[in-house]
DNA sequence: GGCATATTCAACCATCCGGTTGACCAACGT
DNA sequence: ACGTTGGTCAACCGGATGGTTGAATATGCC
């Protein structure tokens, strides 16, 4: 969890892993699910999540033999107000967030067919 | 300027480019400008400034023979917005900022170091 | 024209990144 | 105890990234 504006941006910057946290906003899922929509290896799936948990974006937690992933959003303040700070921006428009949504999850999906 | 959250992300994710916007932040400059605080070589300078320009961060204009790097900070606005939607953070604490700013710019140099 | 200044281009290098595969480890069911 | 399921590790591969240097281009000055 090294968190920094690096780790945070870079981990962001991937869209297979913008997918994945799109999906962790609807609910925590274990490893085999996060992976099952990707077309790419669950070895890979794996790596995206270390590099998201690496970055503080989300975090893991073992229970029984399903490895639990859920969502750490604070770990973007940083890096939010590091970009507000460029432009004042209006507050969050919920419709466009909507669009920008489906339009990354179906990018995520395209990405790994 | 492609300005996708995948350019956009990206181009936020090295210490460098961050250094370079919030520089530009003050002020439009130079690219013989821009590159002196940092150690690295002018054509170095020159690719993040490509970079910056492909996200859409900032634009160049050739006034003379002197090329001025101007913050198109809208560019950020989807990726802030995409963020955003991730937790309701509190609306922007200059404080804050100032201070990332001043570790960003120092981060910035010393990476150059 | 000829030189200096501002910036990019091109080739090259080392390292990082996203992917693969196969081996490996952990935990559950029977 | 044994096989199955869930997940990571390790080695490898091709392509991107960030840096370098030296040549090339464009503009301004005398």
């Amino acid at each position: 969890m090294a968190q920094t504006l690096d780790t945070v941006f870079s981990a962001l910057a991937d869209p297979t892993r913008r997918a994945i946290l799109a999906m962790l906003l609807e609910d925590d899922m274990a490893v085999t699910d996060v992976a099952e929509p990707f077309q790419i290896s669950l070895a890979a799936v794996s790596k995206h999540l270390s590099i998201l948990a690496e970055a503080g974006l989300i975090l893991r937690e073992r229970r029984g033999r399903v490895i639990w992933c859920k969502l750490e959003p604070d770990a973007m303040r940083s890096a939010s107000v590091w970009m507000q700070s460029f432009g004042q921006f209006e507050p969050v428009d919920l419709d466009a967030f909507e669009r920008f949504l489906e339009d990354e999850l179906s990018e995520g999906e395209d990405a790994a067919t």
